[in-house]
DNA sequence: TTGTACGCGTTATCAC
DNA sequence: GTGATAACGCGTACAA
């Protein structure tokens, strides 16, 4: 293998900036890592001696003796779409400022068959994890928990986690109470994937939608609850089969906005416009919705990811820290999506977005 | 430290292996790693001797030995953009296969200023580097290539590099071309950044659309260039730009389907209809784009990450194989945004996705 | 085909 | 404050 000559041709060891700096490469160790118990003089000499050599430190080597794995993994379902990217952007943000390595693990639809079990691949290889938007039931999830390591939840929760996460089921009620204040008595609902699906945050939307008919005593109907599986697609069906009904409803609320925007698309498909025949209500904020006119609940994604890996990099630095479940707030932007039941001109509410201005 | 007991907390060692298996560590090594030169017999026994312990092999002791770093680096300017995530979701398909890990690494936009270099954190690293969408000139992108690594750049081509992009030239000639057989001569140009910017992709594109329109006969008109900034803002403010022309452009070719979103947005403030009074032709294969009906150039953005992984991984398997630009074809999928320039009723013509229907 | 033994580059534990 | 030095766990010549 390679010499360990001063000028190997692999790379230069601490033992070169040791011997170039006339100290131990224990001191060369404990000046470059900012430990105490170095004399700022010598601290300064070694790392000027360090640069002047471009030495770089041999994760591997580090991690051997260190018993530190220096990175941490992200597992999410999905890569390309929005709440998922944004997260991740969050996330990586804050990850970059520190040292350790963001290793992305994708694992596709947790309900299709997956390629390699998370956890098999996560031993020795991480120090914490960071997970997106899995359903808490989720074996995989279960699995990741008997790692032992530290693991933050985005978007889910579970008890003895740490998670940061909105309030779904005050964002669902929000959403629906809006409708209710126009005046809707029959609001139909687009969900993920077939209700019920135990652990999925879709399950607090839908307790939010829940709440809020009830506390208006508007009836719960389940012909009314359609999966649109948070696919533009999934989201244009779903309202199709909405307005399908025998009284089909005035009003929907989709639990994302990229199925509101299917749902959009099936009432223009059917000669209907939104607000004026039907009112929709999206979940996200998605630039799009600003674009396309649709009243929605904002959730600040990117904000979940950054607050989460901040909370993952306090855990590791104190691993006593109680895990705990942080939320963040949602807010509804009220766009043309909306209006009061029947209203033959759509009204004028106080508005969000570039549509803002009078 | 951890004993190397057999049963050591921490975990089980090759030698634990070895030991259990009533062989040599070197033989384990040899026999789980897939090696020539061992009995399959043997071979058999100590995988299931591995399996039952359930023994995971320390990466960072590995990697220490061989010299190898295991993982590659995805750096990329976007996490959240259309193109980027889906790049990004490409790459991660492949590599999951491989036992490479995949470091995520965001550099934001090219021209602010970014944190820190990402050369100097790959050092000693990783294996090889997956660069999306940087722009060759990039100062950045000199750096890394000096790091000597195995590069493959995506969305971009560079001498003696490999690289993975679509044809951008004939994507902007198609586009213009679409829109001059449709009659129109005034045809305007949504760009990325201000023109010129060297070594971009858009600088193809815009190639593309220049050979197009000179290619008809028509003018090359700079005031028809705008800037976008690959947003939907930009490209509102982008085409609202074009309509305050003293003679405003009948058809509009925008870079991405990000910023014809705007320009479609800026025409409905205008109270102009797309295709009927202003044809928009866009450039990504966005989802949303069959949504808003907007004519588009295609582009196989999770294909052109998957290619370039696979590539990288060639490329680490055998390094002596010659680097090669691959190109992956683009496709015009008309729908309503385009039409024949001054037609009452926008004429019909093939057309793509949901709306194709006749 | 298999085993022995050394080295990979760093960290951490001691003495000093 | 500093220096020896023994791990860390695995890969791999080389010998057998």
């Amino acid at each position: 293998m390679a010499t360990s000559d001063a000028t190997a041709v692999i790379g230069i060891t601490i033992r070169d900036v040791a011997r170039e700096a006339g100290v131990s490469t224990a001191t060369v160790s404990r000046a470059l890592r900012g430990l105490p118990n170095v004399d700022p003089v010598t601290r300064e000499h070694v790392k000027r001696v360090a640069d002047r050599l471009d030495y770089v430190i041999s994760p591997a080597a580090s991690r051997l003796a260190s018993g530190r794995a220096g990175s941490i993994a992200v597992i999410t379902p999905f890569l390309a779409r929005w709440y998922f990217s944004k997260v991740l952007h969050g996330v990586e943000r804050i990850l970059q400022r520190s040292d350790l390595d963001l290793l992305l693990y994708s694992t596709g639809d947790p309900s299709e068959v997956h390629r390699v079990p998370p956890h098999r691949r996560l031993r020795r290889r991480v120090d914490a994890v960071l997970v997106i938007g899995l359903p808490v039931d989720s074996p995989d999830l279960q699995e990741l928990f008997e790692l032992d390591l530290p693991v933050t939840l985005i978007g889910a929760h579970s008890a003895g986690v740490s998670s940061v996460s909105i309030d779904d089921v005050e964002g669902g009620r929000m959403a629906t109470q809006h409708l209710v204040n126009l005046g809707h008595e029959r609001i139909g609902l687009i969900s993920g994937r077939p209700l019920p699906t135990p652990f999925f945050p879709e399950n607090d939307r839908l307790s939010g939608y829940q709440q809020a008919l009830s506390a208006s005593g508007l009836v719960v109907d389940q012909q009314l609850q359609v999966p649109g599986f948070f696919t533009i697609e999934g989201g244009e069906h779903a309202m199709t089969a909405q307005l399908a009904q025998p009284k089909p409803p005035t009003a929907v609320f989709a639990m994302s906005d990229e199925m509101a925007f299917g749902a959009l698309r099936a009432l223009r498909r059917h000669g209907l416009q939104p607000g004026r025949d039907v009112s929709i209500v999206g979940f996200d904020g998605h630039e799009m919705a600003d674009l396309l006119d649709l009243t929605t609940v904002c959730q600040p994604a990117e904000d979940l990811g950054a607050l989460a890996a901040r909370c993952l990099l306090d855990l590791l630095d104190d691993p006593s820290i109680e895990p705990q479940a942080k939320r963040l707030p949602t807010q509804l932007y009220v766009r043309g999506s909306t209006a009061i039941r029947g209203a033959a001109h759509p009204v004028s509410l106080p508005r969000h977005g570039n549509d803002a201005k009078p």
